[in-house]
DNA sequence: ATAAAACGATTTTTT
DNA sequence: ATCGTTTTAT
């Protein structure tokens, strides 16, 4: 056996991975050390060394897009073809194994997946259902927590309110919501994990096939493991078949929503016999920035220990920049940008501007809208769960099966057809009372003549397109039924007629949904002997469709942090690094909080591989007001000797707010350079004081004696002072 | 049914 | 400030 295209492309740590016993194995990855490559290498070395069947082996990501890179790369190293292999998504694998025994699982054989959107349309009337005040009781908090539950494996009968009248009530809301889901044969993303697991927990049986087919089982960014998906993959992995698990405890950024790096640490406690590796040589980045981000992480506590290194050169300093406010900072980014752009043979799409939280972006766009450079926002709504192609999906539903409730409400008025709230609630109600579908309650109610003409006739009107469609496309092929039905569904009439940018967008997203329809290939086993069109709404329910739409080509990337782990640019800009903003407020206070925070810091800086960038501001608007927090403790955590300070005085001019609305003048506090009159004092300069040292000038008001200047000291914070007795000296 | 006004939230996000 | 949602008025 010729193992040279599998362990050459390796180094030494790599290959011992990648070659190590079939035992339980931990590979502590570090950023930008070939994590990836081990785990497909060492898929392929289990096939082609120790002779394992490709369809012996389970291999778990988080995202679809990991396991489609994972995918492709190991059929190119192979060399085959591999559509069957267990390669997915926790949810996605869970979905298959629900699909194989939805009977054992207790699921209806056509049930179907709620995304977080339906879960919450879902939620708001089940809360309504029980007679509860839904403001009182927000759909999304319920949500919240009963997904939480469900991550810890918790059903209703499992929990106690402590006596809590809350906590009593949002049992009784699980309880209830869980009733409609089984009713109605919907399943959300937290089921999807529960409900396999319940599976193989209740069912020896098919647990012991299972256990029979995956010898071994490979786990991408375990540290992102929540509690259900560990015991999930300990309950698979058995006794016998060993688990591979690559990840990094320091870029654990998920706690907020389950994910638990205790997994990744007591790894070698809970699977005896099991090595550990360790990948600490970088291939990504300059040793500057190695040393930065080594720095910084050496500040948290209870790590498993992992020191960066590369033999590559130390690269540019790290560019640090104290803007004056968020204006000046994006304004700063933007010329920086583009002067690395006009003198290296950098692309825009090589440069990434990385930021704590989405609104962020705005000041960015706005500059660069203004100085033409084109940029791309990451984050936001995904293809599929916009709103029009909802609505589609909802048409296609309800074609399928008129018994579809969430897809009747949605779409029974859209486009507006004249069947009101009231309409809606009498059908909802009668469903409820008689325990019938909506749409049987529509018919009865048509029948018994309940409704006013009006309402009545619209209502039969729309039932009488639903049946119309379903004939119409029963005989079609998938990307001609769904054409059809945004056409006669007058979908596409409605966003039409409207001429804004948002409404032509709609109607190409309508027309990117026939195009994705008729890409979309029934390869995956799993969706064998289902019809085309089900698979296609499942497929839509699981991946949110990333590569759909718009093509972006040569643009400038604007994301946040936690979107930008597993990315990597030339050129970073690391910006907002403020205490409050980055780390955030809501995390600042608690020790273990403020710890992921800093990974994410971590996360952050291993992104740049040639150049860092880091700025933050003075004075920042944060809704609606002005903030003056410090600079980020993270910069004071980084050896001053590898950054490099820039501030370029003469860029600063008045970084005021040209409102749209000039007159709109808040408290009247609006820059008034009257109060600086021959003071030689400018908005934005810097001054001295006897007592607080250097600061900034960020304001002004007033005139004569009592004119004073809001200044920002470098050591003393932020002071407004009166000038007459302050003696500021300007500072040239 | 549509538009205006009031209200509220506002870290991070995948499936 | 701003965006999305819900209520209220036309």
């Amino acid at each position: 056996m010729d193992v040279t295209p599998i362990l050459d492309p390796l180094n030494e740590a790599q290959r011992e991975a990648v070659s190590c016993d079939t035992v339980p194995a931990l590979v502590i990855a570090g950023a930008g050390s070939g994590k990836t490559r081990v785990l497909v290498h060492r898929i392929a070395w289990l096939c082609e060394v120790v002779g394992v069947s490709p369809f012996s082996i389970l291999a778990v990501t988080f995202t679809n897009k990991a396991a489609a890179e994972m995918r492709a790369r190991v059929e190119e190293l192979l060399n085959n073809n591999l559509a069957g292999m267990w390669m997915g998504t926790f949810h996605g694998i869970s979905h298959r194994l629900l699909r194989a025994h939805w009977q054992e699982a207790n699921l209806k054989q056509s049930f179907q997946i709620l995304d977080s959107g339906d879960q919450i349309r879902l939620m708001k009337r089940v809360i309504q259902g029980m007679g509860l005040d839904d403001t009182k009781w927000p759909a999304k908090n319920a949500c919240w927590f009963i997904n939480s539950q469900k991550e810890e494996g918790l059903r209703p009968k499992d929990m106690s309110d402590n006596g809590d009248i809350t906590q009593r009530q949002l049992i009784k809301i699980y309880a209830a919501y869980q009733e409609a889901c089984e009713q109605t044969g919907l399943v959300d993303f937290a089921e999807l994990l529960l409900r396999s697991l319940e599976l193989l927990k209740h069912r020896p049986d098919i647990l012991a096939h299972y256990q029979t087919k995956f010898r071994h089982i490979l786990v991408d960014e375990f540290q992102d493991t929540n509690s259900i998906q560990y015991q999930w993959l300990k309950l698979l992995a058995g006794e016998q078949n060993p688990i591979f698990a690559v990840g990094d405890d320091d870029q654990s950024i998920y706690g907020w929503r389950g994910a638990r790096v205790e997994n990744i640490q007591n790894f070698e406690r809970d699977f005896k016999g099991s090595q550990l590796f360790k990948l600490e040589q970088n291939y990504r980045s300059t040793n500057t920035i190695l040393s930065a981000a080594n720095s910084l992480i050496d500040n948290n506590h209870g790590r498993m220990g992992k020191k960066l290194w590369t033999d590559g050169d130390d690269g540019e300093p790290i560019y640090l920049y104290a803007s004056f406010n968020e204006q000046d900072e994006a304004r700063f980014v933007a010329d920086k940008l583009k002067h690395w752009l006009d003198t290296t043979s950098g692309r825009r799409d090589d440069v990434a501007i990385l930021y704590r939280s989405n609104a962020q972006s705005r000041v960015f766009e706005e500059v660069f809208i203004s100085q033409s450079i084109p940029y791309r926002v990451y984050g936001g709504l995904r293809f599929f769960e916009r709103a029009e192609i909802k609505d589609a999906l909802a048409y296609l539903r309800l074609a399928k099966n008129v018994d579809d409730n969430p897809s009747f409400e949605r779409i029974v008025n859209v486009p507006t057809r004249g069947i009101g709230q009231r309409t809606v609630a009498l059908v909802r109600d009668f469903a409820k009372e008689h325990q019938l579908t909506m749409w049987q309650a529509a018919e009865k109610i048509l029948q018994s003549s309940l409704l006013a003409a009006r309402a009545s006739n619209a209502l039969a009107q729309f039932m009488n397109l639903m049946v119309k469609l379903s004939k119409e496309i029963s005989e079609l092929e998938l990307s001609e039924q769904v054409d059809h039905i945004i056409q006669t569904s007058g979908l596409v009439a409605h966003h039409g007629k409207d001429a804004s940018e948002k409404a032509k967008s709609r109607v190409e997203n309508l027309e990117e949904l026939v195009v994705a329809a008729r890409g979309f290939v029934v390869d995956n086993e799993l969706y064998e002997g289902m019809p085309p069109l089900d698979a296609f709404l499942t497929h839509a329910a699981l991946e949110a469709g990333e590569g759909q739409g718009a093509k972006w080509d040569d643009c400038v990337q604007l994301m946040t942090l936690h979107a930008a782990k597993g990315l990597e640019f030339p050129l970073v800009f690391l910006v907002g690094l403020e205490d409050g903003l980055f780390p955030s407020s809501m995390s600042m206070e608690e020790p273990g909080r403020l710890e992921e925070e800093r990974r994410l810091c971590y996360v952050g800086i291993t992104r740049a591989r040639k150049q860092l960038v880091m700025s933050y501001a003075e004075s920042r608007r944060q809704y609606g007001s002005d903030n003056y927090n410090p600079p980020s403790r993270f910069l004071s955590e980084i050896p001053s000797e590898l950054i490099a300070e820039v501030r370029p005085r003469a860029k600063v001019t008045q970084p005021r707010y040209q409102s749209s609305a000039p007159s709109m003048m808040i408290n009247g506090s609006r820059a008034n350079s009257e109060a600086l009159n021959d003071t030689g004092i400018k908005i934005g300069g810097r001054v001295a004081h006897a007592k607080f040292g250097e600061g900034v000038v960020l304001d002004c008001e007033g005139k004569g004696n009592s004119a004073r200047v809001h200044v920002h000291f470098e050591s003393a914070g932020s002071k407004w002072l009166v000038l007459a007795y302050a003696n500021l000296n300007v500072i040239a």
